[in-house]
DNA sequence: TTGAAAGCGGTACCAG
DNA sequence: CTGGTACCGCTTTCAA
């Protein structure tokens, strides 16, 4: 009964309960002559379909601007082609490059990117990822493996690819591809230390929150370890990330007693500040202050001195998650974790 | 029948198609032993179920973990919860901002943030379109007014809120949020002229593909006019952005006879660029050379000599353009255009 | 306050 | 090669 009256009345009678100006594949079919099946079919498997029909339908979909609509295709086929990432901000260079490699692998695939940031929150994060869930993505990417204990059940629950980005976590929840952040500040320490610096601060956000500094720190703490330089917690700063920051950075290090004759900063931005705040002040970098950066960002090559840093390759790290994602939808077996590896960068600033 | 049918198999027979770990809202339904319309109300409209049903709604969520299909209920509602936007490039400072500006207001809510880039490419730019709007979503927020003939109509037609940003167009498809590029570049070739420059250079991207350089191009141009000077198209470089390109480009101009006194960079990171690279060729900033930037990038303010660039809110644009669209679906009436302005912002390197 | 039925716009399976 | 039918998971009338 019920289709019937579907048939004798095109489907679309009572189709009165909104304005929808977007064309159907209902439409397409009834503007090419076809059944609706036909259109889906030549859409999908464009093969499987005569040459006659192939140009009718494609005719109507020109004419009619059709767009393929994939909510109600995603429902029905229980596929998804968005790829949702979270990070904790998207304005942060660092972040952003990660963004694009991601984008530009899945977009080569067919998938779009459904963006979220959590602020650096874990709780801001649980509820980023409950929103993005709903869509039932295609694959999950996110930032860190600092999550809550929900976060991380939701996502195990969800039986979907997800790629944890930036670290190497001991117990990743799927796939991860990262550096070891542990090893990349030992190795700016120990640089650091081999020229001859000892009083040697840290910057960082809060660790507890964050836990690619968390690691920072246990690599610069394991650098002075080695040397049998005793850790002093007065030495080591918290601050959010800019350059701003970094200026007012230089005031508290510069008002200790006594002076730390160098500084590892686990951003550039704050690198950048202090470097630029010492200009100012007539200190001399690296001959008054060392300073050492984190990231190898833009600026920190063409800032005077020029900064020591850690060089990360974000842009890969992002195409590498895109690709593990695209690799494990398409069932082939992909490595669980991924090291691409850091760079230390030797500039003038140490 | 069929409805007896499904009553008497909890309609879960046939779904053998795929495994399905994902709780539906039948399941939540069945686990509190109610209706699975009234799941659906408790959510929607929680003030319309008992205390009771609420309670046991309540529970059977939390213990399946239920997450709520966005794909399913978009469908049936004809509604979205996606808003997406379009950049040239994710990774770029600039848009990376506006992108976050944008999410913040619409994740505020409830609205998520799909993601595409065109490489700065308009053909790109179409394709992505199309893509995005098979999500149907809520708003869509595109950066520039340089579109494909296709992609206008597209746009016109999805008869969705389209926000376009970052320059103000004499006929925007929707709404529209920016400052005067043209303005812009006027008030900073009139600085340089004011400060007894007169032979400027000016660097840019193919204005063809860009029409934020075009406008910039063009205020550049009349700053000239307005002094008599005449415009000489040899001053005039076109390069993908990029310090290491700044660098280059001191050289092509290094070479020129008569070589110019001043640069106008369209963006930061050019001007960055030539700037470190004139201090490694003991070149003279702004004595010998002065140059002049775009956007008040990071960079700008802690390079030395800090860089004489011009400062547009971008965080803001996005901001606008997410207000914008929120309140249009909200039915509210909203400013058709947005000029935030720019300011221009005198340093050292001029 | 609660429920039944009819879709939203497609896709998958099976038959013709 | 083409079409029919039964859903996908949820929302929206309309009744009860």
């Amino acid at each position: 009964m019920a289709s019937a009256m579907n048939k004798s009345s095109t489907g679309n009678v009572k189709r009165t309960r909104k304005a929808h100006p977007q064309a159907s594949m209902h439409d397409v079919a009834r503007h090419a002559g076809v059944s609706l099946i036909t259109v889906s079919r030549f859409l999908r498997t464009p093969g499987k379909v005569s040459e006659r029909t192939r140009q009718l339908v494609e005719d109507a979909i020109a004419e009619l601007g059709y767009v393929p609509n994939l909510v109600a295709g995603g429902l029905a086929s229980s596929q998804s082609t968005i790829v949702s990432m979270i990070v904790p901000f998207v304005s942060h260079g660092v972040f952003a490059e990660a963004i694009q490699g991601v984008s530009d692998v899945v977009d080569a695939h067919g998938y779009n990117v459904l963006l979220g940031h959590s602020t650096g929150s874990v709780e801001r994060e649980e509820a980023i990822l409950r929103s993005i869930l709903g869509y039932r993505p295609a694959g999950v990417v996110i930032q860190g493996a600092n999550h809550s204990e929900r976060t991380v059940e939701f996502l195990r629950k969800a039986a979907m690819p997800v790629v944890e980005i930036g670290t190497l976590p001991e117990t990743p929840i799927g796939m991860a591809v990262g550096y070891s952040n542990h090893q990349a500040a030992l190795a700016m320490t120990r640089h650091l230390i081999a020229r001859g610096y000892r009083r040697i601060g840290f910057v960082g956000t809060d660790p507890a929150t964050n836990d690619r500094i968390l690691q920072r720190l246990a690599g610069y703490r394991q650098g002075l370890d080695e040397a049998g330089i005793a850790f002093d917690p007065a030495l080591v700063l918290r601050s959010p990330f800019g350059i701003v920051e970094g200026r007012q950075l230089l005031h508290v290090y510069r008002s200790m007693q006594p002076m730390p004759d160098a500084v590892f900063c686990a951003s550039d931005l704050w690198a950048a500040g202090m470097i630029s705040e010492c200009r100012k002040q007539g200190i001399g970098v690296p001959t008054d202050l060392a300073i050492a950066g984190f990231n190898d960002q833009d600026i920190a090559s063409v800032i005077d001195p020029a900064i020591t840093t850690i060089r990360v390759p974000r842009y890969e790290i992002g195409r590498q998650a895109g690709r593990m994602i695209v690799e494990t939808i398409a069932g082939r077996s992909v490595e669980r974790m991924v090291d691409v590896g850091f760079e230390l960068v030797v500039r003038d600033s140490t």
